[in-house]
DNA sequence: GTCTATATAGCGATAGAC
DNA sequence: GTCTATCGCTATATAGAC
């Protein structure tokens, strides 16, 4: 297998693992063994173990997927259509958490270890949801349409509900048995909870 | 010190590292060193790594804490006091998660981890609010106080606004600087989003 | 109840052949 | 680019003295 191809190949599988069973709890035996190769090829390719979770991050880091959502929306909050834009979020949240399960809980994993990769993240991406929605919501106020709260709360409280349900889905729920709801149906819900919870 | 006083003690220190850094990222030798004792001591009150988790999760499961929401909220659900059984819901569990600021990372590391602890808690704890609130709800629906929604989906939206609120303030924001908010603050605008979010 | 000393196994990482 | 073999270290766990 070319360079290249077996790297892509090895950040993959530890991808994979770092997210099923954290940083700390993975040995790259582990790794080598997924991969179908030794440990020594792991460290010809990764000088060390530091090192595939620093590779990951830049990977994830240079992910221009970050930056849809904003793009999705954009129309909705040209046309001030308020449902359009809490739901097209809260909709493309649990799609990419549906479609890549190992993200939210390699993300978890980082945070609670403490590695760069959950804060980069936060920095790079939930900060600017945080700007983005916010200021729209700001603006909302200022048009009369929404009342006085701090947006910033409301953002909190509106990611928290798409977030902690995939959470929920991912830790608890992955056949969906307690909640049997389609992503559709649960963006509807929640957009629908926090607009009339702060229209005016 | 007593057999039974040293192995309290032990058990609060694993408790402090496994919340820290999960279970596969605490060494024994940790835990022996922050209390104070040689490796050997540690094996003697515990056999082995896993019986300190288990221990814990004894410990924990036995806690009537799990228990008090349901007490504190009774008189607001007699009363049908809309506000107060959902303010009074979010503020314990923020006041908890303050206090006891280990315990959602516990919580968090185990459920990723897989290990019972989390699943225990879930079992004994969560679904009973999802059983409690969730029946309320209904009631409420009944009354026409509320309009049809799914009740174990505005369970979900709910628990997920302060629970990510905290897990927020626990992983990004432990000074409270991106979002300045009381935890009766934030109870507050989570209890008033919510109840406007699903009234009629 | 606690210690020092030690056993055993697994971890991350390297050397050097092919 | 990959392997086998192996190193040094650390992790869990035990033995036995005090």
């Amino acid at each position: 297998m070319a360079g290249d191809e077996r790297r892509q190949q090895l950040l993959q599988v530890a991808m994979r693992l770092f997210s099923e069973k954290g940083f700390s709890g993975t040995t790259t035996k582990e790794i080598a063994q997924s991969a179908g190769v030794s440990e020594a090829t792991v460290f010809k390719h990764f000088s060390n173990k530091d090192e595939l979770y620093s590779a990951i991050l830049d990977q994830k880091a240079c992910d221009r997927d970050f930056s849809n959502p904003f793009e999705k929306i954009a129309d909705h909050i040209a046309a001030k259509d308020d449902f359009g834009v809490f739901y097209t979020m809260a909709l493309n949240a649990l799609d990419k958490h549906d479609q890549d399960e190992n993200f939210l809980r390699l993300m978890m994993h980082s945070a609670l270890e403490g590695h760069d990769l959950a804060r980069i993240f936060f920095e790079n991406f939930v900060f600017e949801v945080y700007e983005f929605l916010g200021s729209y919501i700001h603006q909302r106020q200022a048009d009369g349409a929404f009342r006085e709260v701090e947006p910033r709360v409301v953002v909190r409280s509106f990611i928290g509900m798409f977030v902690h349900h995939s959470l929920n889905n991912i830790l608890w729920d992955r056949e969906r048995k307690i909640l049997k709801i389609s992503n559709e149906e649960a963006a509807r819900e929640f957009a629908t909870i926090i607009l009339q919870g702060i229209k005016k």
